[in-house]
DNA sequence: CACATCGATTGTCACGTGTCAATCCGTGGA
DNA sequence: TCCACGGATTGACACGTGACAATCGATGTG
């Protein structure tokens, strides 16, 4: 393991040189000497030790992503990646760790004394107090932020429905505790469209997604041109699946929206209509936050808005008109 | 931060005992002493600096395991989390990095001299050459391995469709650069095993699986009685939904299988089959072949094919002898 | 009573780094 | 010739930790 020390030596300098001069304090010393040191360096491959830096900065240059509980797709692997390579450009080692392995995340990460802490995830007031008190730098998903996200998307799809012509709407929802508070959002955004709009609200379906669940699907279409505002792309397909096993037709019985714009959506029978959801800004914006090192600024909601795309598919196209848009 | 000086001159005793009592050398010490110095550090909250130990020691506790380059369900979140949790318990902290985040793998990640890199990609040779060079422990899911491992599960898929009664069968691969060497080796395994029990194998369907892409479908389904061992639950659904746009029945006139146990393939109609990897008892030997520091035993195939699991749907149940077993 | 013994506790060193004060050396002015 | 100047380079320190040698003190032995 090659230190700056021998770097030093096989370059016949003294290390504080080296030191000095890979860290961008190079004008202080001659051109051809800054080239000799640079060189010695790349021979021997050497890296700064993380540790010794630390120890002497006090803080480290690691960024702790924590990722939520949830499939990680496309989109969100995609942020992540942009993460990762936006913290790089401005000098920080991102790495990686699950929000579900337990409570041990603190006991692991504090003792590298992380330059901050970026959670995708809402944390929990007392995690984010702790974190703070060590003088970690916190950016979050606020739990405030992600229900108005849900809220925001459970208006999209209900506009969407009322758009494509289905008189009643109802928002489905999965049976995970997990989920809840944004299932709960979801469905209230979907409720405030239609009380706006005046569209009849049914009461939120609620999905059992264990296998074979939807085998013998209950009464629970009991209305002509139903809308159905899913929780995702999953939920989506069982509402098709069990609309199918009651014998009622899709789109024309009832329409269905997910979101996510997950893989099996597109090419599936009928294909799903869906939301998809552009991350791509939020990672400058994170970062940013980070490095300043103030707290996220709080997106408006038209903001938000801009961030979803309804994608068309064929399990919504109830009128005529409803064409499928160029991708 | 409270460093364990903190802690020693809070208790009354020397930074030495603090640093002997917290290391596990507690016998030479007295009980009461013991005790005294236990709870100052629990009073101060003292979490020891991960720099200081990584510079005596010449290593870190931690490990970096990388992330392949695909969506992340649960079964792989699972594998993940027990990694995650069975280094914690031998005293070791897990990190994660996708590995899709370029080459900037090496410089991010050396420097922190990690224990050891678990890699759940096969990577590159140099790549691991390099990190051995480093005295970097490496268990990575080799080539080979992932190789018979699909291999495997096309049998499986095969194996499946020929006892359900389909008289020819079909490997349905995805258009996805990135995922050819797998793809490859499970139309292999679909093959051997046709070969084997002397069963009709038909050419490899490729499916383009953008959005929509299934709505015209070709006369890719030139068969009666076809049996589709698909990539994964996504490609199966392409399938489903292909046929279904086709006028052909499911399972009556084609039969799918996937892979990956997707939640939407639980709800979806038909209900589709899939299989089911069980990753669990993988962890166990990754953890200790990165403890112990030899390599990750090449397992046999034997005890592969039991990580597997049929788990029947409706898309595979041609016979009337199909029944659905407990789960 | 002197001394060896042994358990309990402490002192010291090294790890690799970044920063800043200190030193070196060549040049120009008086 | 001497000194001040200033740019180029180096020395020394601190950061927090674990391991090991060294020290302390009390007890038992001759």
């Amino acid at each position: 393991m090659t230190s700056s020390a021998d770097v030093a030596s096989h370059a016949g300098v003294s290390r504080s040189t080296v030191s000095q001069i890979l860290n961008g304090h190079d004008h202080r010393f001659t051109p051809d000497m800054v080239l000799r040191v640079r060189q010695a360096a790349e021979d021997l491959g050497y890296r700064p030790s993380v540790a010794g830096r630390t120890l002497v900065r006090g803080t480290s240059d690691i960024v702790i992503t924590l990722i939520p509980d949830v499939t990680i797709g496309p989109p969100l692997r995609e942020l992540i990646d942009l993460i990762t390579q936006e913290l790089a450009t401005a000098g920080y080692t991102n790495l990686l760790r699950l929000a579900s392995t337990g409570a041990s995340f603190e006991d692991a990460v504090l003792g590298l004394r992380p330059m901050g802490v970026v959670s995708l995830a809402p944390l929990s007031p007392d995690q984010r107090t702790r974190l703070e008190a060590q003088n970690v730098r916190v950016v979050e998903q606020s739990l405030e932020v992600q229900i108005a996200i849900d809220g925001a998307i459970g208006r999209l799809q209900a506009a969407h429905l009322g758009r494509m012509g289905y008189s009643r709407i109802a928002a489905a929802m999965p049976l995970i505790p997990r989920e809840l508070p944004f299932a709960t959002a979801r469905a209230q955004g979907v409720r405030d469209w239609c009380e706006a709009e005046g569209v009849q609200v049914v009461d939120t379906l609620h999905i059992d997604m264990a296998r074979g669940a939807m085998s013998h699907p209950t009464t629970m279409f009991g209305h002509a041109q139903l809308g159905v505002a899913a929780y995702n792309d999953d939920v989506a397909m069982a509402v098709v699946g069990a609309a199918s096993k009651a014998g009622l037709r899709v789109p024309a019985d009832i329409g269905v929206i997910g979101v996510d714009n997950a893989d099996f959506g597109g090419v599936s029978s009928p294909t799903l209509s869906t939301i998809k959801l552009d991350l791509a800004l939020s990672s400058h914006a994170i970062v940013e936050a980070l490095v300043r090192g103030d707290g996220l600024p709080t997106s408006s909601l038209e903001d938000l808005s801009r961030q979803f795309t309804v994608i068309q598919g064929e399990s919504s196209a109830l009128t005529p008109s409803g064409r499928r848009p160029n991708h």
